[in-house]
DNA sequence: AAAATCCGCAACCGCGGGAGA
DNA sequence: ATCTCCCGCGGTTGCGGATTT
């Protein structure tokens, strides 16, 4: 393995920093900056290249890092964010103030591996089992349905289960089978784009609707919301703007762009629950945001979520399928 | 008590993108 | 348009402390 550019050329240190040359690099930082980090080295006294040092500073010695163990907020924080833009740390870290995306990145992948090694034990016949993914199978929904009477005060533990579950190996990945671990979570796992002002969507708090909004992602997303200390910033940046003109409705363009043989995704879509996310549409969208915040891959499977819509078996089924996720919608949306 | 194993985390590496020449 | 430099990001490695055998 070759080393970067920047550290053939001369004499470089590698491995742990020295309490010697963070000194060096805090005095250095705190006095003139980084500018160029390529001169931080030389400038600082350091054999380090300037990659190094930048690493060093932001994802140890900055003065705003945060330390310690995560708490049980920005773990569910972590979750959320990933179950929406994947493996991109930065962006997640971006949301967690004072969390690096490299310390981000780690938690989960050891988060991941304790859950691998220790899938959660099924806990009271009332509750979730832990058989399969959240999102992805009958089971989980089933299991979902069956929380019709579940306060929202109940929505971390549910959340846990649900966590849990979803790092459980699939059944079709049973014993004598050398098939690589499938997914922890599934690729089109429902998903929530948050907003700060926006607040408890009045179908997710109105006690004659909630028996139809028992779906675990949304019970914990309103418990979320309702968390005075937990304050969830725009997700994707820009992409709260966009969604607000946005109608979700079943718009008889977008029910043509259905039966255009869009993958069959108008069956979430038949019983005028939420809506899908259309060819025509997406590239409205497109011009809107920006290509790279919606890629093809992800826009074929979102599956809009209105406020005053209800998740109804039949969107349930759509989001099971794993053809959907889910894009939800509180009512500031619609201003 | 010693060896083996596990696990968390700091650090490295390669790649892609942006800016400037 | 192309090249070079630099930065930032995500994936991966490997060290060292903690735990287990």
């Amino acid at each position: 393995m070759g080393h970067h550019s920047c550290c053939n050329q001369q004499k470089v240190k590698r491995g742990l920093w020295s309490p010697e040359e963070d000194e060096k690099l805090i005095r250095y930082i705190t006095t003139h900056g980084y500018g160029c980090w390529s001169e931080v080295p030389e400038k600082a006294g350091l054999q380090r290249c300037g990659k190094s040092c930048r690493l060093r500073w932001i994802n140890y010695l900055r003065p705003d890092i945060r330390r310690g163990r995560f708490t049980a907020e920005e773990e569910k924080l972590i979750i959320s964010l990933h179950a929406i833009v994947g493996n991109r740390w930065a962006h997640i870290a971006s949301h967690l103030p004072g969390r690096t995306d490299n310390e981000i990145k780690n938690y989960w992948n050891s988060w991941i591996k304790k859950k691998i090694r220790k899938p959660a034990v099924s806990t009271t016949s009332s509750s979730v089992t832990t058989s399969s993914p959240p999102c992805s199978t009958a089971a989980s929904d089933a299991a979902a349905l069956g929380h019709l009477q579940t306060p929202f005060s109940a929505a971390e533990h549910q959340l846990d289960a649900i966590i849990s579950q979803s790092l459980a190996l699939p059944p079709k990945l049973g014993a004598g089978q050398d098939s690589p671990p499938a997914p922890l979570l599934p690729p089109h796992c429902p998903f929530f784009m948050f907003d700060t002002s926006v607040s408890p969507p009045s179908s997710l708090t109105s006690p004659g609707t909630v028996a139809q909004l028992q779906h675990p992602f949304l019970t914990f997303t309103a418990a979320a919301m309702d968390a005075p200390s937990f304050q969830l910033p725009p997700l994707v940046d820009g992409i709260g703007m966009g969604m607000a003109t946005m109608d979700c409705g079943l718009g008889e363009e977008r029910g043509h762009d259905h039966e255009g043989g869009n993958n069959g995704h108008a069956a979430g879509m038949a019983n005028g629950g939420s809506c899908c996310y259309g060819q025509q549409q997406k590239q409205q969208e497109e011009e809107q945001l920006g290509q790279d915040q919606w890629d093809d891959e992800s826009a074929q499977h979102l599956l809009m979520w209105d406020d005053d819509q209800e998740l109804t078996p039949s969107n349930l089924e759509a989001m099971e399928s794993g053809a959907h996720s889910l894009l939800f919608m509180g009512p500031n949306d619609h201003a």
